[in-house]
DNA sequence: CCTTGTTGTAATCAACTGAACACAAGTCAC
DNA sequence: GTGACTTGTGTTCAGTTGATTACAACAAGG
């Protein structure tokens, strides 16, 4: 119920999303969703709370150097983070979480969970604020392509597929293919010699 | 009306928002603002594509290089983009926009919008891919921090001081300023001299 | 058997919300 | 002054939505 509740909720955002299209996509009713979290506003904290949980436990495993030596922690962080990229919803509903700075419930917890983020890339993974500021910036331009589907229209739009080549790198056709499940422009020529 | 409306939106998003709640913050009727514009959906697409216009004018304007010489086109850039924090709504409308890329009406708006500005940058101010993509995903990470209501807890959140020190660097006392009206930490010591 | 607790649903409700409608007041042309 | 148009509001309505309640199936324990 949770992983249909981060899909819905990455995807409609928190206003947008309606008890019972989470029960949906968890093929359940309604009426047993409300009464298992108790009120949307509870299962989006729970649903937002664990998204954030599991982006700190990808990050934090990325810092440790258990594998193979020779690469930087920024690299580790990045395929890290395109590891969470595959986790469809988790980094969209953090996303409409971190627009939630109005909320009476959702705006501390929101801060609290960024905040919890910067530190740990700051004090646990030992990286400057400025290493922190510019893996942040990264991140959330990537959550905002991510949001705007930009991946979809990659074969229409050449311009996307340029932008999203410029930010990801070797991982441009990991990512386009996990989040379209089509094949990527151009990578047929090139895996097919 | 548009400007309430910009306010309104960017503080609660597409979904969050009422008619009824932009029309006390316009002091008209519901009524007024339903038939002025047609239908909220209506409403919205005017508010964001006004948004998004302002932000390319602006960023045309700084592009244009009639100030006192001697700052470069990233400079002129960052400044800019000050500039729209001051405007309260303009850039957390945006912002919410771009968080609809499933929305089957907005989805592409926001689309446009999004690879319009990119192609701005890139053709019409002549930065290179790379270039733009750190300036977006600095605008983007502004934006989430504003999104966030980070300012206002830069008196009890040292971390969030710093980070945005760390992001908006010269600009920090005035951001934080425009967007709480309360003066920032520190601030009074070093202008009281 | 029977009590208790868990898992789950159908039906219903009250509040909210976007939209529509009728109507009033003013303005402007002629 | 009178018809047409704009500006604006009060009222009402139908659809949606989160939440509640009553109830069914089932297992476990004694």
């Amino acid at each position: 119920m949770l992983d249909a509740a981060s899909i819905v909720f990455g995807e409609r955002g928190y206003t947008g999303t309606t008890t019972d299209a989470v029960a949906v996509a968890a093929g359940v009713s309604q009426a047993y969703i409300v009464r298992t979290f108790g009120s949307k506003e509870a299962l989006f904290a729970e649903t937002a709370g664990r998204a954030l949980s599991r982006i700190e436990a990808v990050f934090r495993q990325a810092a440790a150097p258990d594998s193979s030596a020779g690469d930087t922690v920024q690299e580790r962080l990045g395929r890290a983070y395109v590891d969470l990229v595959a986790d469809r919803g988790i980094l969209l509903t953090v996303m409409h979480l971190f627009t939630l700075g109005h909320h009476d419930t959702f705006g501390s917890l929101a801060r609290d969970g960024f905040l919890s983020i910067y530190r740990l890339l700051r004090d646990e993974i030992g990286l400057t604020p400025q290493e922190a500021e510019g893996f942040l910036a990264k991140g959330m331009l990537i959550n905002t392509m991510l949001g705007l589907r930009l991946p979809d229209v990659v074969t229409t739009e050449p311009d996307a597929g340029e932008l999203i080549a410029c930010v990801l790198e070797d991982a441009t056709e990991e990512v386009v293919t996990l989040t379209t499940g089509h094949r990527p422009l151009g990578s047929a020529a090139r895996n097919s010699n």
